[in-house]
DNA sequence: CTGAAAGCGCTTACAG
DNA sequence: CTGAAAGCGCTTACAG
């Protein structure tokens, strides 16, 4: 390898792989690239796979088609030694038939019992967020929610249902606002800027908010700016930015999450007999401007 | 192909493309993966793909071993159809070289007339941003570089010294400020942060500010609010973000370099004696709040 | 038009 | 320990 890189050959990638069975290729899987949950996870598994040998291919799901046919399809290709799903949810019985292909993968963002995964507790973060707006004394904590039929989003509400029964105080369905909710599941500035204009003028009586994301956070304190009334606001993810905007939120460890699934998936190539592991880290919050 | 989907079978890629010649992957190359930049670029580029049928590999070049070995490594393994390169800056004679390998490459954010290009005037944007600066009365602007050695910042700190001798106004060099420019070459929240922090104390004459990014920039802001006080401030990039913190920017159309780029790409694969293009995009002022 | 054979560029197991 | 042969799973050019 060393003295063929000196002299000038090279193996080429397919004939190698055909021959040797390996590919020393890594796929990640992952629905939309230009989403800031995924960018940070992606730099996390670069940082491990830098200190090693591996290729990375990078799989985004189409969102026109089946999801788990083009999850599927990836498998079969057998391009890669192993894989990283980045928030694909399946259902239990599509996960199943998945693990027939017998190819290594990890879960990140997703959970089921027969893969290793790596995810953090949704539930557990808007409980964190909602309780501390409700313990602030603020009693009509509205949600600004994204896609509804996407997983975290349900575990989410259900954190922020939790928390307002815990503190015994009344909670109503219209609470939970969406903006535009088409153009990536709702997780966007501008998303998080309709909905609070709609919070603080079709329905004036609230008086806190929790965001379903940082960057509709980012959304929202420009709508609070333009109607000129300030409500505290708590985001979700702390991206790099939210420091900087004095945003409120709630961590997840984006980077560790996916510097540590790649490790994992690395060890299970080595040890195929591993014992399945779930990692679910607890999300943590981080007050800033934002809710002062 | 149809047939085999349907019924369970499915040809296996290194086999098909030793066999066939083909391997219906574009391969993207890229300095560093998680900054803005990359991320609208490549969303352009999974927007175009998503048209086709290519399978899309990302090789993220390590800052710790040479670039140009890395690069050709990438071609000599012969594991794609073409390559986008973005923001990989070689010299001439390296460039050069590339081109025997006979691989279709479009290169993104650098020029060299051998390969087909897609960038934007880097000293123009820099030259539009301090220009107006300085037309509306401010005569030291400063500016807030990241690493020097880096292409576009070579060519935006000409644009900004463009500014000042078309306007007549004398200039010196510690108008040009770094913060720290070690990680991700300077290009980040902190960075800026620390360098608006000397600007505003170390060097309290200064009146004005053009940031080499937005991220930066908005770094910057929370210095001005951290110090308090206020300077007129443009960024660099337009980042969705921009628009709702109110940042004045250079728009640089980075989802539409991405798309046009591949579309280049795939039209060199289907007529490899197509005349050689190179498209260079005009930035363009946008006017927030953060210069009023 | 159909089907069996050759060949893509490697690796690896095996004969010497 | 060395070197030539077989084989990886496909595609394609070619004989029939």
């Amino acid at each position: 390898m060393l003295v063929a890189d000196e002299v000038g050959y090279h193996p080429q990638a397919h004939a190698q792989g055909l021959a040797s069975k390996k590919t020393n290729t890594i796929t990640v899987v992952v629905p939309v690239m230009s989403n800031y949950f995924f960018i940070e996870v992606l730099g996390g598994i670069q940082d491990k796979l830098n200190e090693l040998n591996y290729e990375l291919a990078i799989i985004n799901i189409s969102p026109n088609k089946d999801t788990f046919s083009q999850v599927e399809h990836v498998l079969k290709r057998r391009a890669s030694e192993g894989c990283l799903f980045i928030s694909i949810h399946l259902s239990q019985q599509e996960w199943q038939t998945l693990q027939r292909y017998n190819i290594p993968i990890t879960l990140i963002d997703e959970y089921f019992e027969g893969f290793d995964s790596v995810s953090v507790d949704n539930t557990q973060g808007a409980y964190r967020a909602t309780k501390y707006l409700l313990s602030q004394g603020y009693s009509r904590v509205a949600m600004l929610s994204a896609l509804e039929t996407s997983k975290p989003i349900k575990s989410r509400i259900m954190g922020f249902h939790k928390a307002h029964k815990e503190a015994g105080i009344p909670f109503c369905e219209e609470l939970i606002i969406n903006g535009d909710t088409t153009y990536r599941d709702g997780f966007t500035e501008r998303s998080g800027y309709e909905a609070m204009i709609k919070i603080l003028t079709v329905e004036p009586k609230i008086d806190a908010c929790f965001c379903a994301s940082d960057v509709q956070a980012i959304g929202a304190l420009k709508a609070m700016q333009d109607v000129e009334r300030t409500i505290p606001l708590i985001g979700y993810d702390d991206i790099e930015l939210a420091e900087y905007v004095g945003l409120s939120t709630i961590r997840q460890p984006m980077r560790d999450m996916g510097f540590f699934a790649t490790q994992n998936l690395i060890e299970r190539f080595e040890n195929p007999k591993k014992a399945i592991s779930q990692t679910i880290y607890t999300p943590e919050l981080i007050l800033r401007n934002s809710t002062d």
